[in-house]
DNA sequence: TTTGAAATTGAAATCCAATTTCATTTTAAG
DNA sequence: CTTAAAATGAAATTGGATTTCAATTTCAAA
């Protein structure tokens, strides 16, 4: 699994290596990200059904603040959890209607942004934009039921 | 003050006129924004100290369903509320150094995010974009104690 | 005016996710 | 091994948001 990420982990963070932290660590790289505590926790919980809730939400703090992990707070207010990897830079556009989540990342964007934070003598240290609003899906089902009713 | 405001918002939402709701509204509006409900109820206090917390939050509850105020959530995770007005279009820079925040409004990132959301396929309604990060005081501020340090 | 149903108020209770406590167990350095 | 420090996990706590409910107030109709 992902091993090496986590003795390289360990090691940075002179931390100890325990059974709990690599089983949570390996559920959560390989999950799809976006997700709240109770849905990593579900996840362990089929792996090793000991392993305590605590210690799933200490270890995505641990891993929070070693920058292995990204916390995101979107509109509906709930704390959710991605795996940080390369491509971790980008925004997100939110379907309202089905909760998707998709990702996309803009150079224009970010230009943009700078341009506004100059203008205002402020130097961006990081930035969060979300586009809410309705998938293409959603908006033919809309259709769809507006047609039958 | 705002009576007229107060007057329609009674009347369109169909509710009770209370002296209350009219304080709270009053005194909403006369602030400059980015409060959190403490920091409302505190205000509302030294007008009428007798105005209960739950009073105050449901009534910019009230307020904020019916298009008066606008419920923010920032990093820091606090809920603050500001007065709706022709203005209330705008995105923030907000100073990490002392909380600063800044509202701007800029046409070119409408159009970019548009664009974004055509490709993927969404209709926005209502997007949230924030930058992070420090004023020129702030800057200012830390380059001297750098110096003296 | 008076009346009374419905709305509103406000203190207290509840909710619930986030966080902390603490007794016990585990890790790993010596 | 031994042992101090770190980690675990169940339970308790925190704190803001929200609900409950008895008492009060509003306002339309009599």
């Amino acid at each position: 699994m992902e091993t090496d990420l986590f003795k390289s982990w360990i090691a940075r963070g002179r931390l100890k290596a325990t059974r709990q932290r690599e089983e949570i660590l390996n559920v959560f790289f390989n999950s799809h990200g976006h997700q709240n505590l109770a849905q990593i926790y579900a996840q362990v919980m089929k792996v090793d059904p000991k392993i305590g809730y605590t210690t799933v939400y200490r270890t995505l703090k641990l891993l929070t603040r070693h920058g292995l992990a990204l916390q995101r707070k979107f509109a509906d207010g709930e704390t959710r959890y991605e795996p940080v990897s390369d491509k971790s830079h980008h925004d997100h556009l939110i379907c309202l209607g089905c909760g998707k989540i998709i990702e996309f990342e803009d150079k224009d964007m970010e230009a943009l942004q700078e341009g506004i934070a100059e203008r205002h003598r402020f130097k961006i240290s990081h930035h969060r934009m979300e586009l809410y609003g309705q998938c293409a899906d959603c908006r033919s089902k809309k259709k769809n039921s507006a047609r039958k009713g």
